[in-house]
DNA sequence: GTCCAACATTTGGGCGTTAAAGTAAATATA
DNA sequence: TATATTTACTTTAACGCCCAAATGTTGGAC
């Protein structure tokens, strides 16, 4: 897959992540900023980082998934519904875990019902709300893709379980000062 | 906008990021993941903590970007170009940098173009690249942009500087695990 | 002069968002 | 109690962003 320098047909099948420049252009952005606006640098090169690294991570996540023909956010919902306590959640609660519009969630769903993965039903409750449900081959295909994503231990072998911990940590002060989580939350 | 409880019409206009959940869902996957695979349950949530930071660093982003009439995708862009020494690259060349699809480029550059704020030229030496270019209105509104990111300080006034490159450091880790920098690559 | 590599664009599809609409439940009001 | 208003949940439609594959053009090598 590392194709080292060389475009054209059969470059960019890896998902983005194309021919690595020559030097880190964090570094770089964070020395062009430090002349303008030093006290602003550091933020800029932490956000700039949490993004690139993202983009990264979604990339070898998604190769892993490819071969069970999900993609990433496909593998989320999946993996919420196998985790939820009956296999089933409202539509609408999907929203809020996943954190995304109660629109995407219709879309996901209607697509992973084609493929037969999962299913709507109406809550016996409340007419309202449908419940997506994951189906016993939804089952099996989540199963299957969390263990190739644990053997890839997705794409991160070479860094020490310390360091994603600290990560981790770090990130969810974050996470905390945007008010994702309450202030106080400490880790597992 | 923090609407606290209470959907419907209304709610969901700060682009995602909806109403908290109560408890930390990353410790709970976490918890979940640790009964099954221990052994993988620390780079699970690492990478889902980038994962969500980054959605929730690029709504307030986007949001603080709105009223220029950019999204973060144009906006990176057009600072590209701002920082590029004649103000104008190749349209693949940006393609690596952003670490995104040719495709790509070319949709954000036509919609820069409509708006008058980057324009198309050809390339004097190959005529087959085509140069974007940064427009002085372009210029402009990137110099506003800018300056509204960093007042809102990326939407992280309150982390110290500090903890902001400590992040920086660790993220540089994964970079270099996963190809994106020379292994031994060292700050600023 | 022919063949191949490099660039950019077009086309098609997944995923996300916003805005608007439709239905069902809850709540107010008479 | 009966009706009317508001709120909750989901879906549809339209648009932006990204990737992938196919198309068309130019430059360079043989």
């Amino acid at each position: 897959m590392e194709d080292g320098r060389g475009h054209g047909p059969g470059s960019h099948t890896v998902s983005r992540v194309p021919d690595r420049e020559p030097f880190d252009p964090i570094a770089e952005a964070h020395r062009q900023w430090s002349t303008r606006w030093p006290e602003h640098a550091d933020h800029m090169a932490a956000v700039t980082s949490v993004m690139r690294v993202q983009q990264l991570l979604l990339a070898r996540i998604e190769d892993t998934l490819k071969p069970y023909g999900l993609t990433f956010a496909a593998y989320e919902a999946l993996q919420l519904l196998a985790f939820s306590r009956h296999g089933s959640l409202p539509m609408g609660k999907m929203g809020d875990r996943l954190m995304v519009h109660p629109a995407a969630v219709t879309n996901a769903i209607s697509r992973l019902e084609q493929r037969e993965l999962a299913e709507r039903r109406m809550s016996p409750d409340d007419r309202r709300v449908v419940l997506a449900t994951i189906t016993p081959a939804g089952r099996d295909v989540a199963l299957d893709a969390t263990t190739a994503l644990n053997q890839a231990c997705f794409g991160l072998q070479a860094i020490p379980r310390r360091d994603m911990a600290k990560i981790t940590e770090m990130l969810r002060n974050i996470r905390a000062a945007v008010g994702d989580i309450p202030a106080g939350t400490k880790a597992t």
